[in-house]
RNA sequence: GGUCCGGUAGCUCAGCUGGAUAGAGCAACAGCCUUCUAAGCUGUAGGCCAUUGGUUCGAAUCCAAUCCGGAUCACCA
């Protein structure tokens, strides 16, 4: 049980001794006790005055005395108005560290029997990744590992968009401006190359508007009226009839854009379990709309189409299959969904995807449930804010975006240059500082991403580069880094850490170890609001105080034996949960930086 | 117009299941390397928590209204 569940525990038994009432742990508030105040953890008992009827400062000082007295947990205690403040034994702190310091288990859970799908990603095929995509990937990424650590068993899946008018686009623009080029003889990444095309179309659509306008139409009809853009709904057509010379050309230019995602994906160090492409379930849902018309949940309209009515819910009325029985995107979700819980049969199926698609996803989960679809309640959306640049909106289209591996060669070129500069690297060999690099760059951006509340938006200023000091990723690597050169000092071998440390223990020393304490309880907190910026916050607090620790305390020139063997595990259990909460991020830890 | 999300220091963000004098980082300023990595540490300065009203012993946090920004409400994906 965490520290704070204790604290909990303990004051119901206070309340029930002293007042003969019975609270639950739930109505029960603690905090950490402000600095400026002596104690650990503060107990807030104005909720509480009601129940018991008592003043809040009477109440504090009965639970204060009750629980030093009853429970070896507590050292003291002082009320300040309604705030109990209680100090923690630090014979606690010590055992928690003796029995840690060397558990590489912790902050890892037993596996409890959920399992749940992480869908992220999910790019289509016709440009490359941007940096939007990137905060999806990430979140996506983190959150699977989160997940993995509280004990889920976790499929990551990527549904990619492969088939559809925009990469038909793409491919018109090929067959007519391309004259053959390939990524081989061109040099150029298949999916900057394939992207390319899509920016060609778009411009020679504009010009094709423009014309059409001067010859009199009106603008709206002639976006519709494009040579180009008729010549791509005809490549879809051929497409959809299985045409051989569009099928090659489509999967010719599909699998330039997979080889080039291949890369990126490597790079960033990503990885799915499972790979689902709409070619494949695009069909798919039908079958389900027409179950749900035999039961009456859809109903049909006089053109034939069939629709769903949510209205009593509050939404509108939805189509789910045209008139001409061919299906919309919410049809292939529907299927893709029934898919995926016949594949996997998970408890939860975890959706990231931007905020604009909320209303989308809302009407997917609705929907699903109506048509009774196991796994329907399942469905949740990871929904997140759009990364924005100051001028506004990244569009791809308009060529107004950051490019995903521009991005991560920037970095890499940053970690490089602050590296270089600071001159720390001696003896580092060429492929370890490309490693490190890597690792700093890398460690850096996703830091960057993950480090905001997912369902808000983020600006991102490429002209302000970022940051590798204070709140960032190379800060806390740089700590764990500043850890390990420690502990590699250390390994002479005088210290015996196997004998229990019973050191007495600093303020400082034991403000890191209360926060260390809380590592399990924060990755719960973490899974449970489907947030990595909730790691992000913990382990730079972490970070920054084990930096104010160190100034203040020699670990290796420590006073007495017993202090160094205890700070020794201080750094090790630090540095395990630097580590290991990186990891979560998607990060690495460098030994050395 | 309906629905949803956001508005906290100059900038980027924490804090939001109501609790003590609202916290970090960046930028600015002042200090700290003969001692385990200064990508660090310490300090100063910076706030009508969008506005107004309500609930409460207590509101950045909950409720309502208003203002600002965004998303969405397609036989697009």
């Amino acid at each position: 049980m965490n520290l704070i569940d204790e604290i909990k525990r303990s004051a119901c038994e206070a309340i029930a001794q002293v007042y003969d009432k019975q609270v639950t742990a739930d109505e029960i508030l603690i905090n950490e006790t402000k600095p400026e105040f002596e104690g650990d953890y503060t107990l807030v008992t104005f909720s509480l005055a009601k129940t018991l009827g008592k003043r809040p400062d009477e109440i504090a000082q009965d639970l204060g005395a009750r629980m030093v007295q009853d429970n070896s947990l507590f050292t003291g205690f002082n009320v300040i108005k309604g705030f109990l403040n209680l100090s923690v034994n630090q014979e606690f702190f010590i055992d928690f560290l003796n029995s840690n310091w060397n558990e590489k288990q912790f902050g890892s859970f037993e596996p409890n029997g959920k399992k749940v799908m992480i869908e992220y990603s999910s790019p289509n095929t016709n440009k490359p990744l941007h940096f939007g995509h990137l905060r999806n990937i990430f979140l996506g990424y983190s959150i699977a590992n989160i997940f993995k650590a509280t004990g889920h068993e976790v499929i990551k899946a990527n549904l990619i968009n492969d088939r559809g008018i925009h990469i038909c686009k793409s491919m018109v623009a090929w067959l007519h401006y391309a004259n053959g080029t390939t990524p081989e003889s061109t040099g150029i990444k298949g999916d900057h190359l394939v992207g390319d095309y899509y920016v060609k179309f778009n411009d020679i659509h504009k010009i094709q508007i423009e014309d059409l306008v001067s010859k009199g139409l009106p603008k709206e009809e002639a976006e519709k009226k494009t040579p180009i853009l008729i010549e791509a709904q005809e490549l879809l057509r051929k497409w959809e009839a299985g045409d051989a010379a569009t099928m090659a050309l489509w999967k010719k230019m599909n699998d330039w854009v997979y080889a080039g995602f291949r890369f990126t994906y490597n790079r960033m160090g990503i990885d799915f379990d499972m790979m689902y492409y709409e070619s494949d379930t695009y069909l798919l849902g039908k079958k389900i709309i027409e179950k749900g018309l035999v039961n009456g949940v859809l109903f049909k309209k006089e053109d034939h189409s069939v629709w769903i009515d949510l209205t009593a819910d509050g939404l509108d009325q939805k189509l789910l299959l045209r008139g001409d029985g061919t299906s919309v995107y919410m049809t292939q979700d529907i299927g893709t969904a029934n898919l995926k819980y016949s594949d996997y049969k998970m408890d939860t199926s975890v959706y990231v995807i931007g905020d604009e698609q909320n209303y989308h996803m809302q009407v997917l989960k609705l929907i699903m449930q109506k048509l009774g679809e196991p796994g329907a309640d399942g469905i949740y959306h990871l929904s997140y804010g759009m990364v924005e640049l100051p001028s506004g909106k990244m569009k791809s289209r308009e060529g107004t975006v950051v490019d995903a591996d521009d991005m991560i060669d920037e970095m890499t070129a940053i970690a490089k240059k602050n590296t270089e500069e600071l001159g720390k690297v001696d003896g580092f060999t060429d492929e370890e500082l490309d490693t490190l690099f890597d690792t700093l760059g890398m460690g850096a951006l996703k830091f960057y991403l993950l480090r905001v509340d997912p369902k808000k938006r983020m600006i991102f200023n490429p002209q302000e580069s970022i940051d590798f000091h204070g709140f960032t990723g190379p800060f806390i690597q740089y700590t764990h880094a500043r850890i390990s050169s420690i502990l590699r000092k250390a390994n002479a071998g005088e210290v015996d850490l196997a004998i229990e440390s019973t050191a007495v223990i600093t303020s400082v020393e034991k403000d890191l170890l209360s926060l260390l304490e809380q590592y399990p309880a924060t990755l719960l907190q973490a899974a449970h609001e489907y947030n990595p910026s909730v790691v992000c916050n913990y382990i730079y607090r972490i970070a920054k105080e084990f930096n104010s620790f160190l100034v203040e305390h020699s670990v290796l020139k420590a006073e007495e034996t017993s202090v160094k063997a205890m700070r020794l595990k201080l750094c090790y259990l630090t540095r395990h949960i630097l580590a290991h909460g990186l990891g979560l991020l998607g990060a690495k830890a460098p030994e050395r930086m």
